[in-house]
DNA sequence: TCTAGTCTGGCACTGAATGCCATACATCGG
DNA sequence: CCGATGTATGGCATTCAGTGCCAGACTAGA
């Protein structure tokens, strides 16, 4: 048996990743990170359930802690799932010794960058359904799913970008900004009652934002009188 | 050797849902499938790849054709991706003989989830590919990526309800509705040069549809005066 | 008919993943 | 202090996915 030193999670997950960088993820085995680490091969499935676990060991308590806190999160719907976001952008931020090496294995192997593509759908479930829950339970409508994935997609486009940059200072602004632009996308949609028939201009969202959809022919003159007419009406 | 018969690929991936549905997607092993369809096992890996594969065969198979479908496709970006996304949606109802019990097994094992969500990424990121290139090419935008991420988002809603029932006749209509306004929420987000700014009305698309987007206590009087001369201006 | 290229099957091997059992260790009641 | 119980660990054996290698069958073309 090796010594026993990295009995830590994170020890054994810093030196796999090590290990994987160094000599590549398919030459390295199960068997060597047990030698390194000093812990059996036996253990490092049973802690970690499989060699790509043992890469994603971090973000799966990531996943656990997010959702824990966006369950928890007294804020709307919308503004929780936001918050949660930003945590899971924090998540990764904060931790770039393993989150920046992962990312180039994930974008060399095909079949890692499959598991991180889970994640990131499991996040979006997860948001789904707290939008769901939260607008009356049963399955999630289509502009909840819509807004989830558009969270993910703004999201993850930041993220790539500091993954590719990580020295980069202004992440935060662009996570910020794109979240809001997110939020705007998002408003009318929930805000419409049933679904945004054309020709029937429709007040959304309490104090926010008008949103007025037509078909392009329409006659300006008869498409101003008829937006007029809607706000007023609702104001 | 088994006897000759199953030789069609598609033969072969019709048995081997047979016994994953059956038996259960773990206990059945690639030896089985070889004596079940007569093909040997070492084939099996060379015309799969793995075992996930051949679940995964004619999907893989619909990919290719969708994404060249959508780069041939004359329409704007936003169009052939819309029909691209049809495509797809025709590529499950179609064949329901295989893509059913396939969501079945997917829904059960978290294994085969992750790869069937890596499937619908992949179509993402075609999407967004095609609609960065025609926007100039370079790294595709916040907005392209969001775009696409709804597309698949609605799409896998609609799926999903059809996958649930495969019976449902209202299926096409209800994909149609989904994906105008998906159309809908693209709209504004391309046709604004830089982002969605609040008291300035914007024409969006040549011809199908106004957006305007205004602060929910802007004054009914300027606003509808504003739409009118937008609209008007580009008339 | 000979030949070059392609497809297939059989065989052996690596390595991930799991079940089983024995052991070390910590915790707690006596 | 000690035995009992629960838990984490290591070692061992096994199954099975996946791959490299080689031999034979089949096809197309000179």
């Amino acid at each position: 048996m090796a010594e026993r030193n990295g009995g830590g999670t994170r020890a054994v997950v810093l030196a796999a990743v090590r290990l994987f960088t160094d000599a590549g993820y398919d030459a390295t085995t199960m068997a060597g990170i047990a030698e390194v680490t000093g812990v059996s091969r036996r253990s490092l499935f049973r802690r970690f359930g499989s060699k790509e676990d043992v890469l994603f060991a971090e973000h799966d308590e990531l996943f656990e802690t997010v959702v824990r806190y966006m369950e928890a999160s007294p804020e709307s719907p919308t503004d929780s799932v936001l918050a949660a976001a930003r945590l899971v952008f924090q998540g990764y931020v904060r931790d770039p010794e393993i989150t920046v090496p992962r990312y180039r294995l994930v974008r060399a192997h095909s079949r890692l960058r499959d598991r991180e593509v889970a994640m990131t759908a499991r996040y979006q479930a997860a948001f789904s359904r707290h939008m769901a829950e939260a607008a009356g339970g049963g399955r999630p409508s289509l502009e909840v799913e819509v807004v989830a994935s558009a969270v993910i997609a703004a999201h993850n486009h930041v993220l790539r970008g500091w993954l590719r940059d990580p020295d980069d200072d202004g992440v935060w602004r662009r996570f910020d900004e794109a979240m809001e632009r997110v939020r705007a996308l998002a408003a009318p949609l929930f805000g419409v009652p049933d679904e945004p028939v054309p020709g029937r201009p429709t007040r959304v969202g309490r104090d926010r934002i008008v949103v007025a959809v037509y078909p392009g022919d329409t006659d300006p003159d008869e498409l101003s009188r008829r937006v007029a007419e809607t706000v007023r009406d609702r104001r």
